[in-house]
DNA sequence: GGATGTTTACAAATGG
DNA sequence: CCATTTGTAAACATCC
């Protein structure tokens, strides 16, 4: 297939661009420094951020900008607001604490990585209320709301946090109390439930304490078979009855990387993920807990792209429409290039060969809009690989950190695509950690050196926006 | 004795 | 309505 790069195609997507989006007429003519014409900017994108009522405060070395303005058309949340706390500044007590909501333990200097990128926070999580999206609850200061994450979630984030493949259980208390200023204050009765969950729960495996090995108490880690069920840490069990309980066991079930978007939808839903109560506790007593999240608003966000609020695939649509049959011989960069938005699409230094997406499916090539209102399991692969790269691997984290499907997505270069059921091809076992699921299929589990993983939210969100804006797939298929 | 771990029971919320 | 998930409480055992 050709890749088109006419100019009259880009012109095309323009022209449908702006007429969606007339405010970005002054976009398209502003000026642009270097730092728009790659995509070292979105090294940033998952921290800084992209909220643009919020003044420019990364500094001129992080774009105010086209990519961050089309993102943002595409769905991407607005990180400033994505955090689920946010510590004042100067608290530094929160090394361990998420940038991100669902990864609340990305770990490594931010600062340090984007050396001209000043933080207005250290981007800690924060989570907008649901009655005024611009109040940020700040889980790690705020003793008096209860963090929406169930205690599974928790358990995932601090062991993740850690960095170890197998944490104690004062381990898991102290990250939580240090994060959550909740449990600092709240009664010693969660320690119970983490306890409870712990044991009760399948996805928690209790390592015995080696007899040399001095302490209390065992190890714990999470299952491997079951890393799958976290996303960012979230935990994400989806509801199933007894009989798919009894035919789907974690050796049985596939390992999918990517999460379907009925599952994102269902499950994905950030702080209320894994805690499925969405309402408030009948007990008067009982804490409040912030109940939208950041996913769940870019699950709204996300819906409405679908809706009608922009409807991307139909901007496509009508570009290619008459010009080229397939959507994937759209030169993305071509078209971005005409908004002034240069989308550096390459895989730590490589030029992505193809442009930014590809359709992958199994029929016929359809249409995006097709593509959505069919419900096919079709997959944007290298779309949604960019939006990762843009969040995630710019240059900055190694193969090993990559999501899986980052990996993959690396091979697939190496390896052309093989027939059109891409998406569905993940054997690579699949774990909350990338590094440890590779490590697990030699040495499960073998104590990792290495800097933790850091798998920024947005990388989730550009597997959630993408993948759950062209692709639907069944659970545990 | 305190921390840790297991188990049981129950209630509330939620989804099919 | 029922099954499932999650949270909570409690009892009990084990270990350091």
């Amino acid at each position: 297939m050709p890749v088109l790069t006419s100019p009259d195609i880009a012109n095309k997507f323009k022209e449908r661009w702006l007429a969606v989006f007339p405010e970005d007429q002054v976009l398209d003519s502003a000026p642009l420094d270097d730092s728009l014409t790659s995509l070292h900017w979105l090294q940033n994108f998952s921290i800084i951020s992209t909220d643009p009522e919020r003044p420019n405060a990364a500094g001129p070395g992080c774009p105010s900008s086209l990519q961050h303005h089309f993102l943002r058309r595409l769905g991407f949340p607005r990180t400033g607001t994505d955090s689920p706390s946010s510590p004042p500044a100067g608290d530094t007590a929160a090394s361990g604490m998420s940038l991100h909501p669902g990864s609340p333990f990305t770990s490594g200097s931010d600062s340090q990585r984007f050396p001209n990128c000043a933080h207005p926070t250290p981007g800690y999580p924060q989570i907008p209320l649901q009655t005024s999206p611009q109040v940020e609850v700040d889980y790690k200061t705020n003793p008096k709301v209860k963090p929406p994450y169930s205690y599974a979630s928790l358990i995932c984030m601090a062991m993740q946090a850690s960095k170890q493949p197998k944490v104690t259980l004062s381990t898991i208390y102290n990250w939580i109390t240090e994060n959550f200023c909740y449990y600092r204050h709240a009664e010693p009765s969660w320690q119970n439930s983490i306890r409870h969950n712990l044991s009760l729960n399948k996805c928690f495996k209790k390592v015995p304490r080696q007899k040399d090995e001095p302490g209390k108490g065992g190890f714990w880690q999470i299952d491997p078979q079951y890393a799958d069920m976290f996303v960012n840490g979230i935990f994400k069990r989806r509801r199933m009855s007894a009989n798919q309980y009894s035919n789907s066991s974690a050796s049985q079930r596939p390992n999918k990387l990517v999460p379907s978007y009925d599952s994102i939808q269902d499950t994905c839903s950030f702080p209320g993920v894994g805690s499925k109560r969405k309402h408030l506790p009948s007990k008067s007593n009982k804490p409040v807990r912030a109940t939208e999240s950041p996913l769940l608003v870019m699950e709204a966000n996300k819906m409405d792209l679908l809706k009608g609020d922009f409807d991307l695939a139909s901007v496509f649509d009508d570009v290619l429409s008459g010009n080229c049959s397939t959507f994937e011989d759209l030169d993305i960069n071509t078209a971005l290039s005409s908004l002034g938005c240069e989308m550096e699409v390459s895989i730590h230094g490589r030029q992505h060969p193809a442009g930014l997406g590809r359709w992958c499916g199994a029929g016929d090539v359809m249409s995006p809009s097709q593509h959505i209102s069919h419900h096919q399991s079709y997959g944007y692969l290298d779309l949604s690989a960019a939006s990762m790269e843009c969040s995630v691997s710019m240059g900055e984290l190694h193969a090993s950190q990559q999501h899986p499907l980052l990996r993959q997505q690396q091979l697939d270069q190496d390896q052309p695509l093989q027939g059109q059921h891409h998406l569905q091809h993940f054997d690579e076992p699949t774990s909350l950690f990338p590094e440890q699921s590779r490590e697990a299929v030699l040495q499960p589990w073998e104590e990792i050196k290495e800097e933790a993983q850091a798998i920024p939210l947005t990388l989730d969100q550009g597997f959630g926006l993408y993948e759950g804006f062209f692709t639907e797939m069944p659970p545990w298929e």
